[in-house]
DNA sequence: CTGAAAGCGCTTACAG
DNA sequence: CTGAAAGCGCTTACAG
């Protein structure tokens, strides 16, 4: 009994003088009702003596979960979805379950995610900003996935942050501002959540979206791309408003190479809220990346428990920083 | 036999007309040699059809193997380590392995990871920049451990990056440059990287080092910590080489905030490279995540096939960026 | 080169 | 409120 590599659910029965179905029911959490509280307390208590730990391939092979769930993300270097793992992991891990860091584009990417979730490797995904193709492979899955970002899929459960708001701020304050000519730059993704933003952006800004800037989310790509736009003039902006940090970063390093300056000659917005927008000093829009992570693991595993489809909208909230300020009185 | 979910080794035993044990050996690449080409071409084909998948937690109960490893690291949000786990994941992924992130501080962190290894719930870790105290931890498991960034340990196999000569490239540049005053800003952890870290300038630049910085790692309070240690004048130092790119970020941010230009009045070198260094233009000595990823991981995988220690030292390269240049004329 | 049988450590009806 | 027994889908000696 040393060594607990080699405890089962059957030493600490024959210790605690009970049945192994006892102790399956009390570490399951199921035992409330069936097993009295004294013998509950009797087998916990043996078990933490023993150092006894469960064995999760057996109580997967037999119940057939897994208990580990795949987190699906575009691009794990991406500062953001690490505060939305971290969320996520907060949820799970108090319920047993683990949670496995999948990139979308990767070779072992949501193809496999989807396989392992088939073979019950995985019992569910939760999607982050998926594009169309991955919507829809994700519909193969309803009751295992929950889409992160996506949209309002009607056949899946989803949380998204509340896009239109945020833009609406934006732009508020631009308008507040003095702005009368903005662009938008926009990653070349066909995410569903970048759709979103154009619309938002289309409501909110129709009377002074002046130019549209589509660059790659490459960063030296990117900002390469960004410093001819910028060069170019945007069409008179005097304010861009750019599809995340990422870009705005870009943006930012783009004009400082051709010596626009940030804020004076062109004012900057980004979204996400990550260390970039803190080091540059970017005004943006801040998503709640952990509460998202918590919210869609949350509701994953209720789903994985049997509840229906749910969903929810998270609030935005706008970070005024020193990338944005009133256009200068003599434009460039 | 439609139903995928449902499909055995024994489905495809039968099909096939082999025996179970036929099947098993063919799908963990052990058959050569002891089965003929021509039935494991059988098997393979039968189980390609039917789109047999085997259950990975039948095979972790039987034989004793999670499939599974833990990648152990300071900081979810810092993009460098999203590197890292892409590297890793490449190695693992085809060996049939996968890989849980764990942030060594968080609830569910280390211990419960060493924890996991017993239980055989993982089957190993790769420890990314350990302190000493969980290096500590990291030697209970000797052989499912592998150390990354964290020095040379004995009883433990580790992977590194060249530390010393990124440094001594950083310092050869600002003496080209003309530096003569130079300071060191330090994160406050007692990861042994850093140690490390410190004594390569002892080393490179004893006759330069006029001041260490020790701020916070939480940016809001590093870079406020930063702006009063630089309006001070740093001792007179010209220039800073910083322990990471988050700190030469902040160093970047609150001279801004103070009036002092980078680089002009004060040159600035990070650590790591990372989307940060791009978007500020730091000169930094870039570690190479991915490969540091791939081959921590592999280095774990044979060791967990019972290949003996081994160790490995990584090159690192100085990243020229526009952070620094010769000092004023008049100094500030 | 191949197969029959036992067993990994749980959970799940079922019986009481 | 509790227990005895079967079985999840593999892998592993062992026998041939």
């Amino acid at each position: 009994m040393a060594d607990p590599r080699k405890l089962t659910s059957k030493d600490i029965a024959r210790h605690a003088g009970v049945s192994q179905t006892t102790v399956s029911l009390v570490f399951r959490d199921a035992a409330d009702g069936k097993i009295s509280a004294a013998t509950q307390e009797r087998v916990r208590k043996v078990a933490e003596e023993l150092g006894y730990r469960p064995s999760p391939s057996a109580r997967s092979l037999r119940s057939g979960r897994a208990h580990m769930i795949g987190l699906v993300i575009p691009n794990v270097s991406d500062p953001f979805f690490g505060d939305v793992l971290r969320g996520s992991q907060a949820a799970a891990s108090p319920r047993g379950y683990t949670v496995a860091m999948i990139e979308s584009g990767a070779k072992a990417g949501l193809s496999d995610a989807i396989a392992a979730t088939r073979a019950a490797t995985l019992d569910g995904l939760v999607l982050h900003s998926p594009n169309r193709r991955e919507l829809r492979q994700a519909r193969e899955i309803p009751n295992g996935a929950v889409v992160l970002d996506g949209g309002t899929p009607r056949t899946i459960s989803w949380v998204r942050y509340d896009l239109a708001t945020g833009v609406r701020l934006a732009i508020d304050l631009l308008r507040e501002l003095g702005h009368r000519r903005i662009a938008h730059i926009h990653g070349d993704t066909t995410r569903i959540t970048f759709a979103e933003r154009d619309k938002g952006i289309a409501a909110a800004a129709a009377d002074l979206l002046v130019s549209t800037v589509e660059v790659s989310f490459d960063f030296d790509k990117g900002r390469d791309e960004l410093e001819d736009r910028i060069a170019g003039g945007l069409n008179g902006a005097t304010a861009a408003i750019c599809d995340s940090d990422s870009l705005a970063a870009m943006a930012f390093s783009a004009a400082q190479a051709r010596g626009v300056s940030v804020p004076d000659q062109l004012s900057l917005i980004g979204f996400n809220e990550t260390h970039l927008s803190r080091a540059l000093g970017l005004t943006t829009i801040a998503l709640p990346a952990a509460d998202a992570g918590r919210a869609a693991t949350e509701m994953l595993l209720a789903q994985l428990d049997g509840t229906g489809l749910s969903h929810r909208l998270l609030g935005v909230e706008l970070r005024r920083r020193g990338s944005t300020a009133a256009p200068a009185a003599t434009p460039r």
